[in-house]
DNA sequence: GGCGTTTACTAAACCGGTTTAGGTGGGGGT
DNA sequence: ACCCCCACCTAAACCGGTTTAGTAAACGCC
């Protein structure tokens, strides 16, 4: 048995696919009576309009994409595109959108994605991650015409609104945290520059040095793996004199650099404080348990979708406030050591 | 300027609509100047077919469903999904199919969610992760006639195909490895014993430990979280005779019971032999750097969906060979302890 | 040169909804 | 009794492709 059509409602209510359609939409024009007649009909029959021909007549795609370009080796390993991911579901699902997913390997193949993407008429809108300082996405959507929302800190919105949580304040507040406890030589490990938020956490770390008066410590910029995370480590360890603390870009690389500590027999906390970004599950489950910076990456992710379904639509944007990042202070930070 | 559309390249190419579609889809019947024509006519304009179109007009939705039903928080840890994802989409993307995603909270939402994706023709099939021994899903889809693709070890494939990489291989290569070294003692902690790969890991390890000769070791069952993989390795190391090696049914879970180990002052692998699974990129990454079984699970992915592209084109099965899991020794695992 | 067969193409139906223009019947006003 | 209007509903066009039935011209053939 092929799944009922609209027509089948009708001729089975004994009325025009018109009155079908008006009374799924709520539409004025149907008698109280005649509207619930066509819905029990509906119902009856298990018919749900076919989102294909909806979309058609309806001239949207009523899909929202989301393009993700990095190399799988580095995307396994991030906890924040699941969790991000589950919330911007959820959110569209409830506006009877759907989410497109699509993974291209390297940062080139993004723009041709975005562009089939959107010749094909498959979604009505995307969000734009991993953003990249000077980045062409913005401007090539603009072009398309492909609504666009911008996932990270604000960073030109110009072109497209950004929704995000600002890692400034998150990073700072382990920068505190650490001089609060006397350190002076605070290092850091950052992620790509190139990148909007590798640089938003390094100027954060920097800042926040700067404002209480202390030399900006050493930086050694990766690509935020956990290999590149131990590298780094091992360079900082080998200076001269290397820092009492090391502030990570993220949870990965803060657990990789703890690794490397430990197996040199530094004592973290004891002779080395480390702190992560992300809180990842296995932040509170390494030994010792890692300081680290939690945001509410599912409430951004439904925020994100919110705000694409506004721009979408061309309603004006409701005032998103998503919580501030919170530094977990556990096992990996403490006093700085007597010198 | 809205984008072009059929009728538009039909009239700048002086033909009719049918023609530009024979055209694009390399049917004969048009001489090969005309179709060079029109082909020509349709770059000129960047016309590129409506997939909203054509999706209505060949009964097809051009898309697949995945649905992932896992609390967010279990979902975030878990490398499997990226690449997984990655593997998938990279097929479908070249047939020209999307990937939808669905992410519901509970396992109880999954139902729904499937069958709403079919009521609505969002897509064309469907894949099915995360199996639970005695799982409705299969029957639901066949019922619903949905296409469907299980993922993971073949329990039952009354309904439909299963593609996955057999875990018991990996966790036998990792129970043998420990044997070699001379434990006799071997403990697993395992995963939820309802789910089809928590299920087939504790299999292969209590069938490699018999085949030895040897009793069954103590086993844990877990969720397969950090939390309950540390609080498991408590378990285990405050029985009275404890075991000397402990085989996990995820990284996750063996990174939390490194920590564990660790911070009991527990040298690893010196007391106490480690076995993760998945390989992690933090496996490498941590202190000792964690024994573990790698599997490709991109490949996977692509194959996968690959199975799925033939049942919706009810094409016969092209046979699919995954590479065997391999097991990566590294520094938590090695020679029994002197007793 | 007439006839059947290809070849190359067009017109129109169709997929399953939404939307607009129009039509019908009943009630109210005068 | 006539007209108008409103409430309620229908017919048909439309979204942008695919596909089928049909046709005109070219072709082969004796």
């Amino acid at each position: 048995m092929p799944r009922p059509t609209i027509t089948d409602v009708a001729r089975a209510a004994g009325v025009s696919k018109g009155a079908v359609s008006f009374a799924f939409n709520g539409r004025e024009g149907l008698s109280a009576s005649t509207r619930a007649r066509i819905l029990a009909t509906a119902r009856d029959l298990g018919w749900t309009p076919s989102s294909r021909a909806r979309a058609l007549s309806v001239s949207r795609a009523l899909a929202m994409g989301l393009v993700i370009a990095r190399p799988p080796e580095t995307l396994r390993a991030d906890p924040f595109f699941p969790s991000f991911i589950a919330g911007v579901e959820s959110e569209l699902s409830d506006h009877g959108y759907a989410l497109l997913l699509q993974v291209v390997p390297q940062h080139e193949g993004e723009q041709q994605s975005y562009r089939r993407l959107s010749d094909e008429g498959r979604v009505d809108g995307v969000f734009v991650t991993d953003l990249y300082v000077d980045d062409q996405r913005p401007a090539l959507l603009a072009e398309l015409g492909l609504p666009a929302v911008i996932v990270g800190p604000a960073l030109d919105e110009a072109y497209w609104p950004a929704v995000g949580v600002d890692d400034g304040p998150g990073i700072a507040a382990a920068v505190e945290h650490l001089l609060a406890h006397g350190h002076t030589r605070v290092a850091h490990v950052s992620g790509l520059p190139e990148m909007v938020h590798g640089r938003s956490r390094r100027i954060a770390w920097a800042a926040t040095l700067e404002a209480a008066g202390l030399p900006e410590g050493p930086c050694v910029e990766t690509d935020f793996s956990a290999e590149a995370g131990a590298a780094a480590t091992r360079e900082l360890l080998d200076l001269a004199d290397p820092p009492t603390a090391i502030v990570y870009a993220n949870d990965l690389m803060a657990i990789a650099g703890l690794a490397v500590a430990t197996s040199r027999g530094i004592d973290v906390p004891g002779r080395l404080s480390i702190t992560g970004y992300e809180d990842t599950e296995l932040a509170a489950h390494v030994q010792p348990s890692l300081t680290s910076v939690s945001s509410d990456v599912i409430g951004w992710g439904r925020a994100a979708a919110k705000r694409l379904l506004e721009l979408v639509d061309q309603r004006p944007p409701t005032d998103i406030r998503l919580p501030q990042p919170r530094l977990l202070v556990r096992g990996s930070s403490g006093p700085v050591p007597p010198s």
